[in-house]
RNA sequence: CGCGGAGUGGAGCAGCUCGGUAGCUCGUCGGGCUCAUAACCCGAAGGUCGUUGGUUCAAAUCCAGCCUCCGCAA
């Protein structure tokens, strides 16, 4: 089949491939433009980018599709390649009716068990929330923000230590794998849209920086979900010291000690106590300036005294 | 040229301001104690102090360039 691919980050990697490597014919590859990022400023593309143009993929990245040179441009190319579908996958842009009209169908793969946690950041929230279960969905379209009809979907487990990015990394592939059953629905001419119940649904809005600081006050449980629902990126933060601190793993554990929330009561694994009197274990940390690593490894060269209260 | 931190035996750090025999907490290896142990005691191996050049009688330490890693900001 003819498809046209849209997606940006990471989590499209392995759709893209899944696409190339079962011989469907991938016209072209729609991503967002190059950025400057980290330090220095050096232009990045993204990685869907990347992977097109190992396989030699024409690679478009309009500024905007709902007006401009861009825009124009984009409506040309597809009204040129006429594709039986297009494959959006964590594009990052809205598509315009005409756009969407322009297809066969038009399919989107979420990191999520639609109606629930529609939005950029479906995977994070479901690990913040500590849901048991998750999942990816193939749907149809629409004009709301993935609110389409829904084709296929695929449900897994979530680990009770999982963080985000473990559980990414599945669902990427796990993404890729319902993108491929759904292709081939198309072809056998079998989909079975089915509409969203818009009442069982809800948003997962993009992760900020500002959402990253850990409250002690919150319980041990609601604490380690932040944390490994920020991990690995952008990281659950607090202070030591007036220094920042990353935390990307940590442990619920079953002591219960009556102190200040944030007061660290094991300086030899770094246990620290959470508003309701429970504690939790970091287990991997990252101080300023340094990189990742275990506390046990953390520890050897920094102690900590006993009683420091995190905030 | 966005701002800042860092590179020291296998790991994590100190030492650098005020140049002059490389130290700490672990790990590894050998031995001892013990019913036993991740515990304790004794001993050992292991480092061109990121890299290149400069200053100096002498550089981990001062100066300049380069490489790599990290935080912030985008």
């Amino acid at each position: 089949m003819n498809i046209v691919f849209m997606g940006t980050p990471d989590f499209a990697v392995p759709c893209l491939r899944a696409l190339i490597e079962t011989g469907e014919n991938v016209q072209a590859v729609f991503t967002q433009p190059d950025k400057p990022k980290g330090r220095g400023y050096k232009l990045t593309p993204p990685p869907v980018k990347e992977l097109a143009l190992q396989y030699n993929i024409p690679v478009y990245q309009p500024v905007s599709l709902k007006s401009g040179d861009d825009a124009e441009t984009t409506i040309n190319v597809l009204n040129e390649l006429s594709p039986d579908l297009i494959i959006v996958v964590a594009y990052g842009k809205i598509l315009p009716k005409t756009i969407l009209d322009l297809p066969k169908y038009c399919i989107n793969v979420h990191a999520s068990l639609l109606p629930k946690y529609r939005g950029a950041g479906p995977i994070q929230w479901s690990v913040l929330n500590g849901e048991k279960n998750t999942g990816v969905t193939t749907m149809l379209m629409a004009e709301g923000l993935d609110t389409g009809d829904m084709l296929l979907s695929s449900s897994i487990e979530i680990g009770e230590n999982e963080t985000a990015s473990e559980l990414h990394d599945r669902l990427s592939i796990l993404g890729s794998e319902v993108l491929l059953e759904t292709i081939k629905a198309v072809k056998e001419n079998s989909l079975t849209p089915k509409q969203q119940d818009d009442s069982l649904s809800c948003y997962a809005p993009m992760i900020t920086k500002d959402m990253c600081v850990i409250d002690f006050n919150k319980s041990a449980l609601e604490i380690h979900n932040h944390i490994r629902g920020l991990s690995t990126f952008p990281g659950a933060v607090t202070m030591l010291n007036g220094k920042r601190l990353k935390v990307y793993k940590s442990i619920c554990t079953d002591y219960i000690v009556s102190a200040a929330p944030g007061t660290v009561v094991n300086t030899e694994d770094f246990t620290v106590v959470c508003g309701d009197g429970k504690c939790i274990k970091f287990i991997e940390v990252q101080a300023e300036g340094s990189k990742r690593m275990s506390t046990a490894d953390y520890l050897r060269g920094k102690s900590i005294e006993s009683g420091t209260i995190l905030k």
